[in-house]
DNA sequence: CTTTCGATGATCT
DNA sequence: GATCATCGAAAGG
């Protein structure tokens, strides 16, 4: 368990609960706003055609980073879950900024504190996120998960940005946030 | 508000 | 050679 959450459980359970959890890397970051979840079974996944030496931390132990280079040039943080040889993980994809915002800003180059984090890749760079943090645990430094004080409001839909399995509801966020990546319906 | 397109590099066929 | 779990700028309504 990692700021309560079991990384044992299916992707999109811990994708559901991940939302409104704080997470730093350096002290640096935010409340999760919106989440993915991939799986071994589906097609969209990474892990779909099995491990690989891009995707090798996301056959490893739960509870630990998958970071990827996405297009040549953005780097995108993971959470692996399921046992470990199971290829399961969920995608951060937007934070509301809360710590560390001059740092943010100054990594983006943007002043708009909605633009900071508000998707894969900027979460990514805004939070420093290199192929250094591939398969670090997620329970020790530089990274710090801490739970929401209370229950919060979840929306999912379709996920984005896909070509295969482009009606699973497997994206989910903070409801009426407005640090999402783009809106839900 | 919308759509389109280029950047850029690893991975896979 | 094609595809990509993206972003930002540009152009059009």
């Amino acid at each position: 368990m990692i700021a309560g959450i079991d990384f044992l459980a299916p992707s999109a359970d811990v994708a559901r609960r991940l939302i409104g959890v704080v997470l730093l890397v350096d002290g640096v970051g935010g409340r999760i706003v919106e989440t993915e979840a991939y799986d071994r079974e589906d097609p969209a996944s990474h892990s779909h055609a099995g491990p690989s030496v891009r995707n090798a931390s996301m056959f490893g132990p739960p509870g630990h980073a998958y970071v990827y280079r996405s297009y040549g040039i953005h780097w995108c943080l993971n959470f692996v879950c399921r046992e470990a040889g199971h290829g399961a993980g969920v995608l951060i994809r937007a934070l509301e900024p809360l710590e560390g915002v001059a740092v943010m800003r100054s990594r983006r180059g943007v002043d708009d504190e909605r633009l900071l984090c508000a998707g894969p890749g900027r979460v990514g760079q805004a939070l420093g996120i290199t192929r250094e943090h591939d398969g670090l645990r997620l329970d020790a430094p530089p990274f710090e998960l801490i739970a929401p004080p209370r229950r919060v409001p979840v929306v999912r839909g379709p996920r984005i940005g896909i070509s295969k399995a482009v009606d699973v509801p497997w994206r989910f966020g903070l409801r009426g946030s407005r640090f999402v990546s783009r809106p839900f319906r």
